[in-house]
Order: structure tokens, then C-alpha cells, then sequence
DNA sequence: ATAGGTTGTCGAAGCGCTTCGACACTTTCT
DNA sequence: AGAAAGTGTCGAAGCGCTTCGACAACCTAT
């Protein structure tokens, strides 16, 4: 193992020198600086972590809590796991990867062992745990969802609110009148993960404005529970014309069944997805949907975090606008008859 | 922030002390330890991971590098990813999620900086570029995945050769004749990513053997793809009444174009899908499938890289045996009209 | 009672790096 | 020309922990 030391002697400049180059924190002399990056590239030297953390207290690594679960939601998960990996190596940050089983003490550990400058957190819950923990510490961090009480905590998520009111708008200025609401499963409800209200809260204002009716019914995924679900909707409100979905997985069986019963997607009912793009065009009809902005909320995550470390940026509360984008699976409600 | 030193005077006893105790590499009397653990609950110490990682030159860190590409496979990956991370705790270590976009150079970085202790590699090309760079450091890795040389290598995987054997012995029994293979993208085949080309040599030999006939072809995920891959097959092979699916996204558009068809699933045609029991049992009709076991997979790379670093273990590669799960869409072929 | 072994604790060195203050030297200004 | 202000480099301290050898204090066995 090559140290800073060893690398000093061979360029002939002093341990600190080197560290200097490798920093840049002062101004040192084209020459020296020549002469020690080649003698690192001749040793293949690589800074000890271990040694820089402890000296400089910073670990350069971003601590991400994504939800045990692998039940929902997981493209999207993965998806901003990834850009988050992405964007803080850009930064010159690694990324710890911990699994929201440990919970509270998670965020214990890794700020109190200086494990990671920073963390980002998923699958907030309204009234999370965690919170506490992280307004009590001064190490920054971004939670990706958005709790009851944002105070001292920075935050990015979809506007739900507004994404639900814009799906129903959508509906509406096509002439629907009745809607039914396929939501998340049960589960997600019980554990107040708040976009899910968010979303239905924002599209039943609207609806109220708009004079729609609208009829929510929590699903979970799978071609079974559809079933069920779609049995009970369209025998409570035969006159349903247009479906908003907001689970993944019940997007396909939807379809499916739609079909079966004879009901052709756009003419006889339309359908509005919330969910990653991807979904959208990979399922048996090009959906009209409401995209989830994975990258852009993992990426915006990474990216504030180094502006705090840096000394800049403050908290905030960041909700992207949604984005309805029309493929084939709306259209005009057909005239009543 | 707490330090030893703080705990060591707080217990009344020394750093090394304190240290031990926590370590428990020498023998404390009960009453020291006692005392020294009530000291580390009252402060709220937490070891400082960097510090601890200079002095032990151990990280307690375990990398993980995942694909960047997610395009495929997402829900395997992800299964595995929280595998990992889980099992990993349960042994005191962290994760370090790197992608695979740096290539070799994160293996690099991260073995000559010392930030984790080991490697597990997802993804592994037959000709992968980091594999000279594993086989060059002392640092135990466990690659999830084949290349086409294992020498001095750990790799665990879903013996994909077994598989493919298993699909079609399965139709084989049932009476079907001839056999499609609905296969990875063909972006999978030209990255040579071995496990789609070894499922297909597994299941052409058994193939032969029994005097199966069987027609391959590449397909991308989505319904569009599938219309034309299908056309394509029946149009070659008439008489095709087996389906062997490999391409989780492919499965769906497979099952529906196929009743639109109407193709009946069992009926008329038979479906065996390598795919993650998830998918399987969410699918349109629930499907026979061999699992990819990626928990498992996940495991036990943990369990042996804890193993190694222990300095128990040695190399090895595993092949996990596939299983075959009868469910609803395979049936005896349909008798020749 | 004495040699030999355990057991529990301590002190000190050192892991590889960052960073502060000091210092020599060069440039610039008056 | 001399003071003031930069530049580039170095030495040393210290980050918080682990670990080695030393050493009391206590057991056994002879």
C-alpha cells in the first residue's frame, strides 16, 4: 500500500505538499505540482479514507435509506437510487446504502460515528421517526417525500396534490363525469405515507370545483384483488368513465380486464397513470400518465447536500410540478346513451 | 461528539480498556465491562468509523456494484441490493453502492483506498474488465453472476444451464413438440452477459436429447416488440404449442397477445417463465416458472465475503440448483388435429 | 513457600492524513 | 531602496482509535 509519505520522498516535496496538490486548498507551483501528480501516478497512489476521514472529519459519503420493501414502488426506488449514486460520485461522493429496517437508530449510528456527511431518506412517513433525529443533528440531509411538519427539514417530492388535481382536470376537459380512483394498496394508507392522500386530497378539490364525481378505492396489486376492485367500482358507479391509477402494479391488470369485459381503452373509458414513464409506454396501451421524476428528485437530493456541506444552500421545501404527458389511453367520454 | 477518551474517564478506566470491551478481544472482568457500557449508554458513544478504520485498517464497509442499466431486471436487482444490505448488517457491516459506470476504475478506487473491505460484482460479463483487477488484490469478492473464467474467482449464480434443461423437460413430459424461447433483449446476447446465453445451450442439448424442436428468438420488452416476435414464430413454426420465457417485461405482452389470439393458456399453448416468483404469481395467469433465487444470491455473497475476511472460506463457485413451481399456465400439449 | 500460569488493566506507539503557523523567497508599491 | 504584501513550501501537531508489550494481582501446583 502506497502512502502520502511515500509519495512525498519520491517526488522530493514534503507530505504536506502533496496533500496540498491533492487538495488544492493552497496555491502550489506548476512544477511541484507536475512532479507529485506523476510520482502518484508512477506509485498508483490512493488517499487512505480511513485516515482522511478521520483528519479532515468528512467521509465523503452520502448515507441513502431506501424502504425495505420490495412490494412497491421498486422501478422508481431503483431509479433514484441510481441517480443518486450517480450524481454524488460526480461530486466526488460515495454512497452508503442502508435499508429502512434499522429505522431510527440507522441515523443514530451514521451520525454518530461520522459514517457519512449527509443522508437522504425514502418512503417518508407522515409522522416519521426519524425526524427528530434528523432536526437534532446538524448534519444535512433530504428526505425524498414529504412528512406533516417540514419545519428545519428540506424536502423534494412530486407535487401530488397538484398531480391529482391535474389528472382529473385532464379528465374532465374531456368530458368524463364519473371517476374512479384506483389507489395504492391498503397498507400504504395505514402507514400515512403521504402521497397518497396528497394525491387524492388534490384530485377531490378539483373535482368539487369541476362538479365530477369521484369514487377512491385502495387496490392492491395483482390481476385478483383487480378484479374484485374493479367489480365493486363499476357496480357502485356503472356510469364510471375515467380511471385514475397510482399503482404500478394494478396498471396492467386494469388494462387487462377493461378489455376482457369488452370496454375499449380510450373510446369507452379512459385511463390516467401516475407512475414512471417507463410504465407508461411499456404497457399494452401507450397510457396517459403523470410521471414519477426519479432522476430529477434523486439528483436534486445529491445535489443540495453538497451545497450544504460546501456552506451553501438552506432548507427547503422543494415540490416538483407534475407533468401530464397524453398518450393513447384517454379520449373523449362517449356520449351518453 | 463523544470520544473514547471521554467514555475511558467517565468509567474510570483506560482508552485500551474501553476499547477491548467493545472489541472484546481480551477478557474484561464483569464489573469493568459493566461499568464502561453503563458510561458508553449515558454519553451516547458511537465509534468513530474513520478513526477505527485507520487504526484496524478494517472499514467494516462491503461494496456492492450494481448495473447501471435500468432497463433490465430491475425487481432481481433490487431483491438482491436489500439481500445484501440486510445480511451485511447482521454482520456488522455497512453497504457502499457503487454503479457500474465507473468500470474498473471504482474497483480500483476502492480497493486502494481501503473504503470497503470487499466487493460483490452484479452484472459480470464472460470477459468482464474488472476480473484481472479482482484476481490482482488480497480483497475478497464474490461476483453474482459467470464469466467465462472462474479461476481464483468466488461466484455464485442460478445454474442458468439447469434451468433452460428444466423448462423443457418440463414441456417435454407435458408432450409439446416444438419449443419457442422468448429471449433477453438482444442488446443482453451482444454485451455477452452469460446467463441468457447459458439458459439457451441448457436448454437446446436437453432439447436434442429429447428430440425436441426449438426456435430462439431475442425480444425486447413491450407489447410492440412481442407483436412482431410473435408473428415471426408462429409463422416459422406453426405447430409451436411451448413457450419458454426468459425476459421478465417480455411475459406480460406474451400472455396478452396470445389471448387475443385466442390461444388459450393452458390449453392450447404452454408458458414457462425464468422469472422472480413476484412476477410469476402476479402475472395474467399465473405461471409456471423457475425462480431466480435472488435473495439467496444476495446471502450468501455476504456470507461469504464475511466468511473470507474472517480468514475462514476459500474460493469457490456456487451454482444454485434450479426449481421448477408448477402453477397455471403449463398443460398437456393439445392432441394433433 | 515458590515457581509458573492466568487474568485484567494500562501506557504508548502509531495508523495515514489534514491543517495551522512559520518561514524563506519573490514581487509590488511608494 | 526599503517596507508591505503576496507565494510556495515545510514541520509538527493531532484526528480517535487499535493493539502490543508490560505488569500487577491473583491463582494454582508442586
Amino acid at each position: 500500500m502506497v502512502t502520502l509519505a511515500e509519495v512525498a520522498q519520491h517526488a522530493g516535496v514534503s507530505a504536506s505538499t502533496v496533500s496540498y496538490v491533492l487538495s488544492g486548498k493552497r496555491s502550489i507551483s506548476g512544477a511541484t505540482r507536475q512532479r507529485v501528480e506523476q510520482s502518484i501516478r508512477e506509485l498508483g497512489y490512493h488517499p487512505n479514507a480511513g485516515a482522511r476521514a478521520l483528519a479532515s472529519s468528512r467521509s465523503n459519503i452520502i448515507a441513502l435509506m431506501v424502504p425495505l420493501r420490495t412490494d412497491m414502488y421498486v422501478p422508481v426506488m431503483m431509479e433514484i437510487a441510481i441517480a443518486v449514486a450517480t450524481t454524488a460520485r460526480l461530486h466526488g461522493y460515495d454512497v452508503l446504502l442502508l435499508t429502512g429496517e434499522e429505522g431510527p437508530d440507522a441515523v443514530r449510528r451514521v451520525t454518530g460515528s461520522g459514517l457519512a456527511d449527509a443522508m437522504i431518506l425514502m418512503d417518508v412517513e407522515l409522522a416519521d421517526e426519524r425526524l427528530p433525529l434528523l432536526r437534532g443533528t446538524d448534519q444535512p440531509s433530504v428526505l425524498i417525500g414529504l412528512p406533516a411538519d417540514t419545519t428545519g427539514l428540506t424536502c423534494v417530492d412530486l407535487d401530488f396534490g397538484a398531480t391529482g388535481a391535474l389528472c382529473v382536470e385532464h379528465l374532465a376537459k374531456l368530458g368524463h363525469q364519473d371517476i374512479a380512483v384506483i389507489g395504492e394498496a391498503p397498507g400504504v394508507y395505514e402507514r400515512h405515507t403521504g402521497f397518497a392522500e396528497r394525491t387524492l386530497d388534490g384530485l377531490r378539490s378539483r373535482a368539487r370545483e369541476l362538479g365530477l364525481r369521484v369514487l377512491h378505492r385502495p387496490c392492491e396489486g395483482g390481476y385478483d384483488a383487480m378484479t374484485m376492485t374493479l367489480a365493486r367500482i363499476f357496480d357502485e358507479r356503472p356510469g364510471t368513465t375515467g380511471f385514475v391509477v397510482q399503482n404500478e402494479s394494478a396498471v396492467e391488470p386494469l388494462l387487462a380486464l377493461l378489455r376482457q369485459q369488452g370496454r375499449a381503452v380510450p373510446e369507452d373509458v379512459s385511463v390516467v397513470a401516475v407512475c414512471p414513464d417507463q410504465v407508461a409506454t411499456q404497457a399494452s396501451v401507450r397510457l396517459t400518465s403523470v410521471a414519477i421524476p426519479a432522476q430529477e428528485m434523486g439528483r436534486y437530493a445529491v445535489e443540495h447536500l453538497v451545497a450544504k456541506l460546501d456552506g451553501r444552500g438552506s432548507d427547503e421545501v422543494v415540490l416538483i410540478a407534475p407533468e401530464l404527458t397524453v398518450r393513447a389511453s384517454t379520449g373523449p367520454a362517449p356520449a351518453v346513451s
